[in-house]
DNA sequence: TTAACATTGTTCGCTTTTACAACAAACCTG
DNA sequence: CAGGTTTGTTGTAAAAGCGAACAATGTTAA
């Protein structure tokens, strides 16, 4: 009944289904983003015929990544009958690796965490690739029956094609074959991918309305480095070999606060970094010798929020330099909007001034001035891109 | 016998000739790509059945967009029929303005330059618009059969989609609605570009095999300024409103020889561009007093070339700052190649190596090593790229 | 209460397009 | 010159969307 040609064309070639294929992935889109919506809304939103989306959704219903609610209200005739993505349902691991905590969760289609479990990052590699197992083969076991795959983001650079993660600075640790492991263990289909990657496929995925729509912007992740990740025409534009987005390393001066973990003192990243916040604060009360001195960047932004003079210093003084790469991404791409996230988002009350009065320059004689704003994903952006991995392949290939 | 779907769907919905379309690209791109070929290699290479590469041939060929050039040698069998791009009929005009000249040129589909005329370009903004109208109309009435269109370079801000030229900071000159004048006075469809934008196509379309083959690059535009044009997938990437590839006015440091054109020292472009060539070159010349103060751009490569110790010492200080800028491009999209144009590249030797050895920086481990590469588009990458518009435009709405 | 109208979702015949297979044309080789 | 090969064409089946007709299910006004 339902024919599949599997003849591989080198260039992208269409066939008779590749039509089908287009048209689903937009029917699932127009769900996704308007549910609950009705067959004939979506038939008027996206000018396709009532029967052609009634045989989409039929196609989706049975493939179990949508569900009926019941009907809607009447507008002078027969109720319509409402659709949206399918929830509950387990259909996502998302694996969060970050310098410190390691999180292993379960979601479903909408990105609803079901169960989540957290645990030192270790530095030892197998431990390290045995934990996560360990916990990818529970919940496996506990949802036997659903389609499960996994979705991992790390804080390094990744071959996403390759599925391999090539190096993680903060461990260095190279050629981290952990998407073979789990696949070879447990049989699951596994993404793997850089965290700022994982970060904005999740704006894309779960961030405000106005991210969520555009089309192409950019995700700036401050931590202890920075990392951008690009979504060009929707999509994660990942260059040669996965590479790209390392803006964090463009130069921008010669006399950083501290060096970046490429050892320069002129990257972005020494400039605008966690650890240049740092910097820039204990520089200071050194001249002003003051209580607290062995502080992490949380307690250095509670400080500032309440007040603090040097806390609040160092970081308007790095949101100064945040702002000079932001400037440069915003000249060199016009994109829609940057979003930015991290610590230092939680001190955005202070920063955003600086940041975009700073980026104005950036902005050619009658353009569009892109959104600048803090991330609305909360505490765990790259555990949301972690599962973002996943269902943007699901709702991808509803092949 | 030809049926054409009128309705318009607001999100980009496959009916039943997108299929054809999307095929038809890719037939057309092979023939461009391989010519001459048969229709059983195109069958070969693109996995598509020979009977409907055969239907796609047919329709090519009607449209007069192919034509076919005899057979080839026999395999052990019947001899293949040969096709190719059609030549030699004129279908695009070019018009390529620069601050000092402007060429209106006839081509035909491979990008043959048929006829060509030059003239210098006027700050009378009005008086510009009648003679680039009264060139265009002298082709128009040489070929009336033809169905011809219209590409336009210009050094400037432009809104693409709009086909409004937004801002041409060289005459300070405002919306100059050029595309509406030419449209209005001939009947003929325009597109116009930046000219970075121009070239950078330019570069896809007759660049050499491995920038033709990229996916992925970058085209870095030296002149009075810097421009950037990318290309993602394939295609220009204009961002908002046609405003991205403004990298010239990258942040790169504080201290540039020269004032932007947008007045800051800090870009990149005050940094790189030929003003920059200039002003280092001037302030070598007064600390060593010495013959030539009066020369332009291409009279210092000239003196660089044949061993002018100044000269040499301005281009080879310039090439450090146009790494830098290069340096940031390839850490941020890790693009396939990086291709730069303009006066600096006759240089080439001199710099080459200053470039390279700077850029080396920006390669990760393990990671692959973008191509950078002097233009190979000779003297007028723009007119080129003026014609490349209208190709590209040709051969994609093969509808 | 009932008849007229409205909206939703489904069914069916038509068109476009590709795949596949068979075939004719053209050529090579022993 | 007979058999094998390669090329290009023709005819049929399957996939998928369109458009029109229709059934199901509402609302509304007489």
């Amino acid at each position: 009944m339902k024919r599949i040609y599997l003849q591989r064309a080198k260039s992208q070639i269409a066939r008779p289904n590749t039509i089908r294929d287009i048209n689903k992935q937009i029917v699932l889109t127009y769900i996704r983003d308007l549910a609950p919506i009705s067959r004939a809304d979506i038939a008027r939103e996206t000018a396709l015929q009532r029967s052609t989306v009634s045989a989409i959704v039929d196609d989706l219903l049975f493939d179990g990544l949508i569900e009926e609610i019941g009907t809607g209200d009447s507008t002078g005739g027969r109720k319509p009958t409402l659709l949206k993505i399918r929830t509950g349902i387990p259909v996502a691991i998302g694996v969060d690796m970050t310098p410190r905590m390691t999180t292993v969760a379960v979601a479903d289609l909408a990105g609803r965490v079901l169960r989540s479990e957290t645990f030192p990052t270790s530095p030892d590699i197998d431990l390290m690739s045995a934990q996560i197992i360990e916990k990818i083969e529970k919940y496996v076991l506990e949802n036997k029956k659903h389609q499960l795959e996994v979705g991992i983001s790390v804080p390094g650079v990744v071959d996403q094609m390759a599925g391999n993660v090539l190096y993680i600075p903060y461990f260095q640790w190279s050629n981290w074959d952990i998407a073979k492991q789990i696949t070879d263990q447990t049989g699951l289909h596994v993404t793997v991918d850089n965290d700022a990657n994982a970060i904005a496929l999740a704006e894309l995925w779960f961030g405000e309305e106005t991210t969520r729509k555009a089309r192409n912007f950019i995700a700036v992740w401050v931590g202890e480095g920075i990392g951008t990740g690009i979504i060009f025409e929707g999509q994660i534009y990942r260059g040669e070999k996965g590479a790209a987005g390392e803006f964090g390393h463009m130069i921008i001066g010669d006399n950083a606060p501290v060096a970046c973990s490429c050892g320069s003192r002129s990257c972005w990243e020494a400039y605008a970094s966690e650890k240049s916040v740092m910097a820039r604060y204990l520089d200071q009360i050194e001249k002003h010798p003051s209580t607290n001195v062995d502080i992490d960047m949380e307690q250095l932004i509670n400080l500032a929020n309440s007040g603090d003079g040097e806390a609040v210093q160092a970081l308007k003084e790095t949101a100064k330099y945040l702002a000079i790469g932001i400037s440069n991404l915003i000249i060199g791409f016009s994109p829609q909007a940057i979003v930015i996230s991290g610590n230092i988002v939680k001190a955005w009350d202070l920063i955003q001034n600086e940041i975009e009065t700073l980026s104005e320059r950036s902005v050619r004689r009658g353009l569009p001035h892109p959104f600048i704003k803090a991330s609305s994903l909360g505490d765990s952006p790259t555990l949301m891109g972690s599962l973002s991995l996943v269902l943007a392949r699901k709702f991808a290939s509803a092949n």
